[in-house]
DNA sequence: TCACCATTAGACCAATCGGTCTAGTCTTTC
DNA sequence: GAAAGACTAGACCGATTGGTCTAATGGTGA
């Protein structure tokens, strides 16, 4: 059972890097069930609403791995900005692992295609849920609730451009200068 | 002839407004043309490469619109808050015009689609003509041209990420405090 | 051993995709 | 007014799309 990952976590996985290359609507189902070596009777069985249902999952888990990486960059932090640093840096590791597949900004892109409604909430939701988590830490270092989820906002709105600009650069520096930008030149 | 916009130029407008709504994969060709009240024929003799080769014009469209409200946002801007604050004011009336037909970013987002690097060559030379634009304003404004430079890099991508999430949030508030959080609260 | 249900497997479907191609219609030029 | 080229018009194409459906398979409890 820990052995490997489960069909409906396979699923979820591939679609969320083909999303996260392609886009919602470039990428077909066949070539999800390939990459994810199920057959679409699977896909039918665990997704029973079908592409929309996956793409909401791989949103979700998408969404959790960030929060995950943002919760390893405030664990030690002495202060906001170290960890807001950290949580750059280790974005940008990502993004030059990425890179090479072409990969998107890490997230809200996948929401294009039909139904806009529910793909907005989703999306909506998840940078709910990551602003969140950040802000969660800014409180826990000495910010007013309201200070902390405004620094969590503009936080998040930075490194959604920044992600933007360094994927049409192709270059990761923009990532990693992005504490600079937000907070002055580094100490 | 300059009754009304010639052929090429109401595929080109209506091309833009689908990929902004739903992404170039998202948008079929016959959508496009029954939008723009062409036939399929005029399409491919206009753009001979076809689809790929609108987008691109549909992205210099864009890029050009954009630079045209930059230009309108310093051409009596005191300084350089002044300018920023009036764009980002001129976008979320424009934000707030579009939402109803649920657009996207401004550009950069129709880069996702086939041929990577043509498309994102395409983007990234949109931005960089943007942030050139601007950057002239703020060397006229008295900045260096690093500053300038960097200032306008800084500006697009708060620009682009609060676009995201007002986008996601269906409110325009986030664009209008952009200045806020970059410069600060409002004197 | 059998029945039962969750899951897998993939053939199949109508609809739509981007793109090609031939015919026809203007407009311009001599 | 005829020839020529720019442009419009849309029928048509093979490939692919998301989705459905039936059949087989595997494990579990009685």
């Amino acid at each position: 059972m820990s052995d490997e990952p489960s069909t409906r976590d396979r699923l979820v996985q591939a679609a969320t890097r083909l999303f996260r290359q392609r886009g919602y609507d470039g990428t077909g189902l066949t070539e999800i069930l390939t990459e994810a070596g199920v057959p679409k009777g699977s896909l039918y069985h665990h997704f029973p609403e079908g592409k929309a249902n996956l793409a909401c999952a791989a949103a979700d888990w998408t969404a959790s791995e960030i929060i995950r990486v943002i919760d390893d960059s405030f664990r030690t932090a002495p202060d906001w900005r170290h960890g807001i640093t950290t949580f750059c840096y280790k974005m940008a590791k990502l993004f030059d692992i990425l890179e090479s597949a072409d990969a998107c900004p890490i997230f809200g892109l996948l929401f294009e295609g039909p139904d806009h409604d529910r793909f907005r909430t989703q999306a909506e939701q998840s940078f709910d849920r990551i602003i969140a988590a950040a802000a969660r830490y800014g409180q826990a270092l000495g910010m007013t609730p309201e200070a902390a989820h405004d620094a969590a906002e503009t936080f998040i709105i930075g490194f959604q451009g920044s992600w933007t600009l360094a994927r049409t650069r192709r270059k990761s520096d923009v990532l990693r200068n992005l504490p600079n930008r937000l907070y002055g030149a580094k100490s």
